[in-house]
DNA sequence: GTGAAAGCGCTAACAG
DNA sequence: CTGTTAGCGCTTTCAC
């Protein structure tokens, strides 16, 4: 009732471990007969034999696997993202999925484990500088979304900075100067650049930055919702005539709280935000948002990890992925003031 | 500038590897003197040592890792279960991730893969009973969604034919009597499934099955609403007053198309689908659906597979998860004949 | 308390 | 062409 061994078909096939392994990994041409070729294939298939890949990666070092650490699978953002990396890495490599959300888990028992794990190569979503260190900095890593600051790995991202103000510029030539933000909870640079990046524009226009109450939420539909239900109110206090949120997802769920609460969008309230998914503009209003393209940015990041555990050099630097405004139905100019 | 191992540690620390194992591995209560302990902990830490799991596994025979196949991670409904199994499993052990989806590769390599890497379990949404075949058959299966047909292993789904006969019943009780049927083009049988349990209450109750042309699309926004837009006259000329869909992410994609072609839902059209995905609320008209909680399913196949990991015996029959039917918006009765 | 030694199953030189 | 042998790095009896 054991799994069968290379030295079982060796036994059946009266030949020797060694040969059995030239022949299952292909490498028999012209170093083996035919004759033996086949019985050790017969063998094989009687005995329903497979190599063990645990002890073939001790034997040679490779592991024919890859990591990906992002931080919520459910987001659709990760989820296309995921859905590039393997669609990119295909067969050749098994996708190992570390779910690790710094904000919540600082120290993610997965990551510890994939450098024991001894993975060919590692994806990670903006990890923090403490710990890309705890890898083993030996194993490729490439970093998507947001370069880790003080550390250069290759990395592949949006030209971010051209989407926010383009969104920005948006906004303020639609007339709104009091603009609110809805920020996600999750610890990752993704969603602090995105901020970062609008805020940095709004300043260089306006000279003050966000209005209003310093948010944070879930990526979710609900609790964007319910962070807006308690907030609005301040918001509003502070004369924010628009909101931008981290995350489509959270923008439909003010959407929804707004239309509960009585607030019309865009007539009152002007909401935008970041990913442009599938259904953005499906919600009523279309959604207002930055495209970026995840499942791009997941495949290409694959592209780049493949070269690198080929050993082939990075070509140059790694250009960005566009970011690009798609205005929708829920920005406006603001309400006259009365 | 290799890999620091045990020996490493055990030189440096005056000791054998044989101590090191016992106490990087916690085992060394009563066996190891605090003295030893401290040198080689310090040693560990010194020289940044990390049990290479590879060996670790190969000296062992436990893998610490489970493979998840699923058939397509960008559709949310899988992104979701995806998130309920990573969540259930916790740190203990590293998901691995296949993404296979029969119909477009009867022979996924990923398949063949995860038995030679010796996985400690196996989760599979709904896999052909020859899928099952080429595992290994010992390593402890939970089958997602739906039991292979002549195979029985431990499966947790949901009471589909529930759900299926309450929207079945719902739009017969609206007055429609000819119902379309738009299905998925992915070959797993969780959307073969969600047809069957309707179409056998629709024979059921009205002599017949349903309406119209056969049309399969992918699961998602755009195929579905070019295969609506292609086959909306062939439906309507059948008499077609309601469609039913595979998927929520497919019922987006006919509701953005039948607004473009000027189709009333649910005036002209009833439409209504399964997953209840956390938008379905929210796309105007909200969408009549029945609700799949894919992130209970996979929860609960992730705590029965870590049972049978543990060698715990099944107690008794997995209950099924309820499927609900979701009243909203797009379903309403037929406009009156004219 | 600690170490020596025998595997785990496979690959890769090296002989023959 | 094929077999022998020496690891890969760790765990685990079993002596000392």
């Amino acid at each position: 009732m054991k799994r069968t061994t290379a030295a079982d078909v060796a036994r059946r096939a009266q030949v020797s471990t060694a040969t059995v392994s030239l022949i299952v990994n292909g490498k028999a041409e012209g170093r083996v007969s035919p004759g033996t070729r086949d019985r050790v294939l017969a063998a094989v298939d009687e005995l329903g034999y497979r190599v063990d890949a645990v002890a073939r990666d001790l034997a040679t070092g490779r592991r024919h696997s890859v990591a990906l650490v992002v931080p919520d699978i459910a987001n659709p953002y990760f989820s296309h993202l995921t859905q590039g990396v393997a669609g990119r890495l295909g067969g050749g490599y098994q996708l190992c999925l570390v779910i690790a959300d710094p904000a919540h888990d600082p120290r993610p028992a997965g990551l510890d484990r994939i450098v024991g794990e001894r993975v060919d190569g590692i994806l990670a979503e903006a990890p923090a500088v403490d710990l890309i260190r705890r890898l083993d900095g030996r194993t490729p890593l490439v970093v998507l979304d947001r370069p880790s600051p003080g550390w250069d790995s290759p990395y592949v991202g949006f030209a971010l900075s051209e989407g926010a103000t383009a969104l920005i510029d948006h906004l303020l030539d639609l007339g709104h100067d009091q603009i609110g933000y809805l920020d996600a909870d999750i610890g990752v640079p993704t969603f602090k650049a995105r901020r970062a990046c609008m805020d940095d524009r709004l300043r260089a226009v306006t000279g003050h930055g966000f209005t209003g109450p310093d948010v944070q939420a879930r990526t979710d539909i609900d609790a964007a919702a319910e962070a807006f239900t308690a907030h609005w109110d301040g918001w509003r206090a502070a004369g924010v005539t628009a909101l931008v949120c981290a995350a489509d997802v959270q923008a439909y769920g003010v959407l929804r709280a707004a239309a509960r609460l009585g607030a019309a969008v865009p007539g009152e309230l002007s909401v935008a935000a970041f990913d442009d998914l599938p259904f953005s503009a499906l919600v009523s209003p279309p959604l207002t948002t930055v495209k970026l393209s995840a499942f791009d940015l997941g495949h290409r990041a694959a592209g780049l990890l493949l070269g690198l555990m080929e050993g082939r050099p990075l070509d140059g630097a790694v250009p960005l992925l566009p970011a690009s405004l798609q205005v929708r139905g829920t920005t406006a100019p603001p309400k006259p003031a009365r």
